[in-house]
DNA sequence: TACAATACCATGATATACCATATAATCCCA
DNA sequence: TGGGATTATATGGTATATCATGGTATTGTA
């Protein structure tokens, strides 16, 4: 598995194009699809992005999910209806639709942001602010501590 | 299983690369990636190091459909989003980003510091002061509790 | 025909690969 | 065990490829 890490700040131009890190294409490339998948954030002002299979993976794991659930719902409608299929052009760029840039507040400049298994698209004010805050809280609790136990766990 | 132990302090050229120690490097390599991956500290002034297996490790452990809980979400992002994946030149040397630079107040040489399973990247003026401390709380505090550790463990 | 979306091409900056040398560590044989 | 030979490592510099970005041409479509 391909992790997605660290920041990339590019710039969009006036055709609203901006080129996904080239960090990230390598793992993006898959069999049916050669892109991204975009969709609106539930808890932050970002946009969500993975990859076409991963995305799959989510559409099989709400299929799951009791038919009758209200959870079944809520989660196809908020995520698959409203989820975004953003090819790259031949340079590596996406063009980001205007529904999603103004939930965003993105404007000119776009920040990608490697979160492991998927990643995010932020405006860089706003994420720079974010991540302000996450720090100091993190600093306030004991970190490598929850790291090394994540590992242990991960052993086995 | 992969040992960083000793340190070694390197020279930071004008082109910001440094020779990561050859004994660091062979545990370094793993199937996707040659090299490092480095992040701020949360508890000193210095740089944590690690592997990519081990990244990934931490990276597995978020729950990738969970979009809808957020505090031990936020601890991944804030880990992961500010990693820097660091690949080897032809040489083993890695190029060190302006911002961990700064953040750890290195210049000119790096001092690599085993711990075991990863190691941290100090300046060397720092190290050697946040070490000196170290040596004096434990000869103040638990003296005698660490030799009759070191004792046993050297009779095995 | 007009417009938008897509494919194609060009370029400067940056990072990567490549080569060269000095220094330190290791080996090997007397 | 000493000392020269050999290898590995750290470091420095140059050439090349990649990437982000900007622009133009072409296609499809309303």
């Amino acid at each position: 598995m391909r992790l997605f890490l660290s920041q990339y700040t590019n710039k969009i131009d006036n055709k609203g194009r901006v080129s996904v890190p080239a960090d990230y294409r390598i793992s993006l490339k898959t069999q049916f699809f050669n892109g991204i998948i975009a969709f609106r954030s539930f808890k932050f002002k970002t946009i969500e992005a993975l990859d076409y299979e991963r995305m799959q993976k989510i559409a099989d794991s709400i299929d799951d999910l009791d038919f009758f659930s209200q959870n079944k719902n809520d989660l196809s409608t908020a995520i698959l209806s409203d989820s975004y299929k953003l090819p790259f052009d031949s340079e590596g760029r996406i063009n980001l639709p205007q529904d999603l840039l103004s939930f965003a507040d993105i404007s000119r400049y776009a920040t990608f942001v490697g979160r492991g298994s998927t990643f995010q698209i932020w405006d860089p004010a706003i994420f720079k602010n974010y991540l302000h805050k996450t720090r100091k809280s993190i600093k306030s609790k004991n970190l490598s501590l929850i790291i090394k136990n994540k590992q242990k766990d991960d052993k086995k």
